[in-house]
RNA sequence: GGAGACGUCGCAUAGUUCGGCCUAGUGCACCACCCUGCUAAGGUGGAGUACCCUUUAUUGGGUACCGUGGGUUCAAAUCCCACCGUCUCCGCCA
């Protein structure tokens, strides 16, 4: 949510923001106008409640025999007070209804405009060349018993698939090689509910323009979640947060889920796409003052391991129209893929600041002993998705792939993935 | 899934029988000051969260909050209903 004291003040800027997004000013102004409902709604009400207050302690002193007049004559009062509780209700679920579908405020810098109008932070690494002709991650995999996309078509239907052997091995490879450095980084591994609550997917700013990717348990009222950032951001709501020493910062180790709605079609081979995959998501909860610092934290270590994982990739700075509602800025990290001859996304950070924040009621104490909002953080360090990256960028002639020298550990040593026969 | 107990202002507890002296008492912890040469002990006072009005000086006033949401009533921590959570026992289970 964003802060309403902004949107009184300078609605402007609220509206601007809202028109680099593409997305509706209009609400501003309703925002606005449901404010004011709100608050005369309040002030009606409050006033007469006191009035029904003063009089209850008058009942509660009299003299039994005055007792059924004055409450003849307190009937009438006790009515208003409920009509006026019922407008103040209403009005404000008004308010913040309308104030919710306003999108956290872009931050300066950020590219207006869609899903194409990124800007380049910077290239890192050399596209990888092959005297060779490359083949796809899904075929390298098929060759190494790494993927299995029929048995998983099989068992669960579309876009669903069991890594098998070392493709299991690679997975958890990813993952704890990203957990030991955040670990090092002074991350709290978590390993979160994937199962939560409305108002905490609500929270997150996931129900909005695309909750149709979210997968809904209806019967038990619960959302499957599609990060763990949702549960971390759940974490600690309703709290106030002691920040004094510091940032708190989590990273989160879990199953997600995604919908992945409106786009059949796109990335039907293989393991770009697909509904269940795993995900290690750094999550920060920081001083608001701090948060843009955080973010380049964030970004940094998400550059540093996919540095030591030999791939190349560039940074993008995300343009305003697609970020998600509760971000105000968003960098993505894209490996270049050989196959497709294009960069696609691996990592994404964004800088929540206070947005999920006040959603959740997530507070710290400032200097002068008030309670503000703290802004939220989260990155990615280590999905599935990766595999198709290092499978590409690192295989050779003979179908086999290096293993890069940093992930080595993780597979007991082993330097180089070779292929296996069908099965 | 069944039976029972419980959920109160940071923590621990009182209050619920029989609605109104509860704007919730007490202890611990916390903060400020006082006192004894220091420490300990003691004394006095303060202190929750959110919102509204006012002031815009970190002012003053008000409303709500006793797990959550409804209901009854002039009036609800207290009575009624539903839900959530915790604990104990039983059943079932990958």
């Amino acid at each position: 949510m964003i802060d309403p004291q902004l949107l009184r003040e300078n609605p402007d800027l609220v509206k601007a923001s809202q028109e680099a997004r593409r997305s509706s000013v209009e609400l501003v102004d309703r925002a606005l106008e449901a404010d004011g409902v709100r608050r005369s709604a309040i002030a009606d009400f409050e006033r007469l409640r006191a009035e029904q207050n003063a009089f209850g302690k008058r009942v509660a002193q009299a003299p039994a025999d005055e007792k059924k007049a004055l409450i003849a004559e307190v009937q009438q009062l006790a009515a208003s007070v409920k009509d006026a509780a019922q407008r103040s209700q209403d009005a404000e679920a008004d308010f913040t209804t309308v104030v919710r579908g306003i999108q956290n405020i872009v931050l300066d810098g950020v590219p207006a405009g869609g899903e194409d109008d990124w800007e380049l932070v910077r290239e890192v690494g050399d596209i990888p060349t092959f005297d060779f002709e490359p083949l796809d991650h899904l075929a390298l995999g098929e060759a190494l018993g790494a993927i299995d996309m029929a048995r998983g078509a099989k068992v669960s239907g579309a876009r669903f698939s069991f890594l098998t052997g070392i493709g299991a091995r690679l997975e958890l490879a990813i993952m704890n090689m990203g957990l030991d450095r955040a670990i090092a980084a002074g991350f709290i591994p978590m390993i979160t509910p994937t199962l939560v609550k409305p108002e905490i997917m609500s929270g997150t700013g996931f129900l909005g323009e695309h909750a149709d990717e979210v997968y809904s348990l209806k019967d038990d009222d619960l959302y499957l979640t599609g990060t763990s950032e949702v549960a971390l951001a759940g974490y600690h709501s309703d709290e106030i947060l002691n920040l004094s020493d510091g940032p708190l910062r989590y990273v989160g180790w879990s199953t997600c889920y995604r919908r992945e709605a409106g786009s059949y079609g796109k990335d039907t081979r293989g393991i770009i796409r697909v509904h269940q995959f795993t995900k290690l998501e750094m999550f920060s909860y920081v001083d608001p003052a701090d948060a843009e610092a955080e973010h380049e934290r964030l970004l940094a270590h998400q550059e540093g391991i996919l540095q030591d994982l030999g791939l190349s990739y560039r940074v993008i700075d995300t343009a305003a129209g697609d970020l998600g509602s509760s971000a105000a800025r968003k960098f993505d990290v894209e490996a270049w893929i050989p196959t497709q001859n294009a960069y696609r996304e691996l990592t994404s950070t964004s800088n929540c600041t206070t947005y999920q924040a006040r959603r959740l009621d997530i507070r710290s104490r400032t200097e002068t002993g008030k309670t503000a909002p703290v802004a939220t953080l989260n990155g990615t360090l280590g999905t599935t998705r990766w595999i198709v990256a290092l499978l590409e960028t690192h295989q050779q002639a003979d179908g086999s792939v290096v293993v890069p020298e940093a992930l080595r550990p993780y597979l007991g040593g082993l330097d180089v993935l070779v292929p296996t026969g069908s099965n």
